[in-house]
This record gives structure tokens, C-alpha cells and sequence, in this order.
DNA sequence: CCGAACTGGAACATTCGTGTTCCATAACGG
DNA sequence: CCGTTATGGAACACGAATGTTCCAGTTCGG
């Protein structure tokens, strides 16, 4: 099972159906082979070429979805700073994700059942919230998996937001941001 | 279309249906109707008999959904104290809605189309927030619009928080209105 | 007790998504 | 320039869900 590098032509049509398949299915997990091939400007044959059957196709997504989520990861650097500023990077570069967004969120299996845990971040987080809870900078009565949904309901929450209504993203990233932090943030 | 009152047993049934549809929609909105019908201790033709089409299920769907929301919104009393405590109580209401939470937050095509804001609670809600901003116990750095987005996610949040850990509805129920007090106060 | 209402199984036609095969055409590299 | 590679259209078989019809069994009220 050799990486073998492809051809320049392959790698793009590869990633063209992936992004493709990421921007309809987080509108409409349930969007049929064909929708997601017109939306890849790629024939319908074309695309079970590259993927045969629809599981192998998500299982590209997935790969390619825990790949940007790791990237996106490491550039929030989790170790520096105070638990509630390594949040707020994490919530900005997150957030950059878009539709790879909805998607995790609107289908929770796909990353949870294939071998997702495998030191993508789920570490680095607890340990980012334990230092949160220490530093005083993160409510002590808030366990490090709800902080997770509350931060993943909220960038969810801001994305749907900035589709249906007439705001910047940045305007959206900002009112997120307060949101996580004043959710998290210890009550006096 | 006279709203003829049916016999005890049709009552029942239609009931059961649309309970087992919200409970299975929920959690997978793409189910089948015979999915639907063995969900609802009913056969697929008694089915069809109450709901001819998809579309008319679903649109029961809607309705029922209406009718709960606005029930939920009703005991919550928004036009009494302060704009947060009323957002509190709001919480908790909509907290008690549990599948249909999922399914409203999973399909907002669902409450979105049809004719959903028609004196639901959007202008009650809109109120809500202005005494709020007024009263200074809502950020008035938060739009309404946002304040609704933020409470949904977090009531979506809950419930699959509920799901899937070992924690008691009360105690979710505690994080859920924590949370979503500390995202719309005012930032000291 | 009898008839009307309610139910659900079986069978059917239809539609839609899927996966496959075959073939013709365009692009690209040596 | 020619062959390899990539592409996409057409046609097909297959399965699943849908919507319909028919019929037999059960329940309920009068």
C-alpha cells in the first residue's frame, strides 16, 4: 500500500471532490453522489473513479476533515498562555475551518467512530482546560467535555450565523469569542 | 375543514405517530417511514392512513412542534423580571423539550419554511433581550438575533451532553443555564 | 350480538440512489 | 506526433423507500 504520489491532475480532482463533498454534505448529509459530483464539476463516473463506493468517500472526508482539524490544532499553539487565551486562539483558528465545521458538527459519527482519538487534540485540550481550572482563567465547575460542546456549539452556532445573516466574519468570530470566554469565564 | 374532533382511538394513535417521528427524526432525520411506524407500535399502512405523504407527516411534525414551543415559551412568562432571569427560566422550559430540541436545532428548514413566526415567541423574545440591554443584565454588545443563537446551541449542547455522558438531566440542566447566563452578561 | 371503525400484513408499481460497464473524446508528456 | 492518462456521457442491474390497493382480523359501541 505504497503513498504513492499521484499525478498533479489526479491530487487536484481528489481534493476538488473532497472540498466539494464537504461543502454539500455539511449543508445536506443525506446529498446524493450525483449532487456532490456536479458541485465538484466532475462527472458522476469520474468520482467513483477516485472513490468507489459513497463509505469510501467519507472515509476521504474524514481523513482529509482530521487532517485540517490537526493543522488548525497545532497553529492555535494550546501550551502557551493562560487556559482562557489558548481557548480563544483555539475558537479563531476553528473557525477558519467553515463548512468542515457544520460538518463535524451535524455528524458527530463520522469523527467519532474511525480512529479519530488518535492524538488529534483531545489531550491537549483536558490539559488545556486543567490549566484553565489552575490559572483561575476557566470556571473550576465546568469539566473540560462540556467546555469541548460549549466551544463546538458556538462555532457552530456563529457559522449558521454569519450564512443567514448580513455580517462580517469577523463581526461573527468576535461575538463567538465573547461568548466562549464569558461562558467559561469563573462567576465572581 | 372543519376540525372535527376524532374518536379517543385516532387521537391516540396520530399522537403516538408524531411522538415516535420526533423521537426518530431526531436522531436521524433521513429514517424511513417503516422505521417510523415500528418506532410508533403501528404498521406502515395505519401509517400512511393518518400521514398519506412524507410531506404530510412532516408538516404534522411542524405543527406539534409549534404547538409545544409555544406552550414552553408560554410558562416561561418572559415579560416577567429581569431579562436574564426571564432567559433563565426560557432555558429551562425549552430544556424540557428534550427530542423535539434536537430535531428543531437539526432541521431549521422545518420551523424556517412554513409559516413558523407567526406569534410564536420571536417578538416575546425580542422584547426579552431589549429589557435586558436595558436593565444591564443582558451584553447589550449582544443582538437579539444572537442571544437566540447562542441559546439554542447551548440547549442542543445539553441534550446531546445528556446523551452521551453519565451526568442527571438536572445537573446538565445547571450547565446549559450557567453557561448561557455567563455568555450574555455584561462583560465587568 | 352485530356492524362499523380501526388495524396491519402482503403484494404491487414506481421512483431514486447506487455501483458497474463500455465507449468516445480531450489533455498531457515524451 | 502518438500513446498514455484522465474524463464524462449512456446504459444497465440492483436495492431501498415510497405510495397504493386489497383483504382478513380485531376492537369498540350501540
Amino acid at each position: 500500500m505504497a503513498t504513492t504520489e499521484e499525478t498533479g491532475s489526479r491530487a487536484r480532482t481528489r481534493q476538488a471532490i473532497l472540498q466539494a463533498a464537504i461543502e454539500v454534505l455539511s449543508r445536506n448529509p443525506a446529498a446524493s453522489l450525483g449532487e456532490i459530483a456536479t458541485a465538484a464539476q466532475v462527472g458522476r463516473t469520474t468520482l467513483h473513479r477516485y472513490f468507489a463506493e459513497r463509505s469510501d468517500l467519507l472515509a476521504g472526508v474524514v481523513e482529509e476533515g482530521i487532517t485540517r482539524l490537526n493543522l488548525a490544532t497545532a497553529r492555535a499553539r494550546l501550551a502557551e498562555g493562560t487556559g482562557a487565551e489558548a481557548l480563544h486562539r483555539l475558537c479563531a483558528e476553528y473557525f477558519d475551518l467553515g463548512d468542515l465545521l457544520s460538518l463535524v458538527f451535524a455528524e458527530p459519527q463520522l469523527i467519532t467512530d474511525p480512529a479519530w482519538a488518535t492524538g488529534v487534540c483531545d489531550d491537549d485540550f483536558h490539559a488545556l482546560v486543567a490549566r484553565g481550572h489552575a490559572d483561575g482563567s476557566i470556571d473550576p465547575a465546568l469539566p473540560a467535555t462540556w467546555v469541548q460542546s460549549v466551544l463546538w456549539a458556538q462555532l457552530y452556532a456563529g457559522w449558521s450565523y454569519l450564512l443567514e445573516h448580513e455580517v462580517s466574519r469577523h463581526e461573527v468570530l468576535g461575538l463567538v469569542t465573547r461568548t466562549v470566554a464569558g461562558a467559561v469565564a469563573p462567576r465572581p
